[in-house]
DNA sequence: CATGCGCTCCGAACAGTGTTCGTTACGAAC
DNA sequence: GTTCGTAACGAACACTGTTCGGAGCGCATG
């Protein structure tokens, strides 16, 4: 019973002993359950990140995870956090200097944003609900803070810009990630378009008539072509919008 | 045992007849199995929608359900298009006549529809993967291309438009039923409001400079001067956005 | 009238889920 | 050499969505 030599475990350096028996293994630790949880995220999809499935990973049980982490909400959220390190931030410099380019280089930090996370499948998702206060998250809102402050725009309105900006690339990112999700389960985004138009050639042109008209041109345009112009139009609305509208103080 | 007095259930154990005697029971039917999921939504949040619950409070086993729905997802998509139907629709002209005052209707819809969406614990969240296609959901997408077309904006233009005002009207109905959610969890607006700015009270100043000098603002302002303001700046930029930005035709 | 067919109904079971309990074993302090 | 906090889990709990197969009803056909 002291030695099986079979399935070594967890933590047991020295070989003889007891009932962990594992040889060489990296310790557990929060940053080793975010890595496993992506590996199986990025293979896998969000469902699959399941506290026994992450526990497999790393040869342990499920019951070890809550060491580190209270709960599985907790988990995402160490991952999402690490996956929004990944996008990359460009340096804005010192506080009250001017920004140059602030405009062009936010348009890309956007739309890299949602490249980034609606790559990986579900996981912007778990942004919906809470604001997410990791470090890289925090970071991601101090750069866009400072490149909208180029804009010469007051405090309010940037406020106001962070939180929508903040609201469109989480929202793109996880109806990008459904695409992609369904991508893989076989239907193209072809075949997607087809069944669309197919349903709108059902219907009714009494009923729906505007629909009905813009068939052709509901499809039309690439994603790609659609996020550019949601960008230009997200920043022509702010540049455009004081706050207030309706009282002129 | 063979007949208890209270709570009949179906399939009577020893009633004279058969297995189900059933007394005066509505029939089983998919709007049934709605009306009921949106009754569990109302009181205990989406996640509570379960098949066995919403069984339980037809008086039945999970597995009738699957005679009048697919599998849970469809379900949702049900319940989510009746809640869709509840958004008060302002009616717009004939095709091709004016829409007066499409602005302000148009303002004053999307506002309705984040609120109605919003105010039901989480059903919006259901729509951010697939593109609904319920009744009632493509006709709130007609009366958008209505209310637009009063714009004179192109047909393009207008596609591109409905897709951004349903991402934000989704995106904006799914992170206040959150809110509402965690306010129902016990946690007031200003404790949360509280909590949040003893995260940002920690932070460095020398990391974080911009978000640190913009503690006070990034509170300030109502949910409703927010939602306001960012309706204006959708319309704004879509009024002032042409497709194709880069090159011009 | 009898028979059979199709449909609804639903108990039981399957393969999972997140999380908790209570026990075990280890490394380090005393 | 003994104690002790804590990491590590095996097992269990209370659920989940979904499937299977049998049971029973009503209706059209023979």
């Amino acid at each position: 019973m002291s030695n099986p030599p079979g399935a070594p475990r967890r933590s047991a350096p020295a070989a003889p002993v007891s009932r962990r028996t594992r040889p060489a293994k990296a310790a557990l630790s929060a940053d080793a359950l975010v890595s496993a949880a992506l590996a199986i995220l990025d293979a896998d999809g969000l469902d699959a990140v399941t506290m026994r499935r992450v526990a497999q990973a790393l040869d342990t049980g499920a019951a070890s995870l809550y060491v580190y982490v209270a709960n599985r909400d907790e988990l995402l959220a160490l991952v999402y956090d690490r996956v929004v390190g990944e996008i990359p931030l460009p340096d804005v410099g010192p506080v009250g200097a001017p920004v140059p380019h602030w405009r062009a280089r936010l348009t890309t930090l956007i739309g890299d944003a949602v490249t980034v996370l609606g790559g990986r499948r579900g996981i912007a998702s778990v942004a919906l609900g809470d604001v997410p206060t990791g470090p890289n998250a925090l970071a991601l809102a101090e750069t866009i803070l400072g490149l909208l402050s180029g804009a010469g725009i007051d405090d309010l309105t940037r406020s106001f810009a962070l939180d929508l900006i903040n609201l469109y690339i989480t929202a793109a990112a996880t109806e990008q990630s459904a695409y992609v999700a369904k991508g893989e389960q076989g239907r193209t985004e072809e075949s997607e378009v087809a069944a669309m138009n197919e349903t709108f050639a059902r219907l009714s042109a009494t009923e729906y008539p505007h629909l009905v008209a813009m068939r052709p041109t509901l499809t039309e345009g690439s994603g790609d072509e659609r996020d550019a112009w949601t960008i230009e139009v997200l920043l022509n609305g702010i540049l455009t919008t004081p706050p207030h509208p309706p009282r002129t103080p």
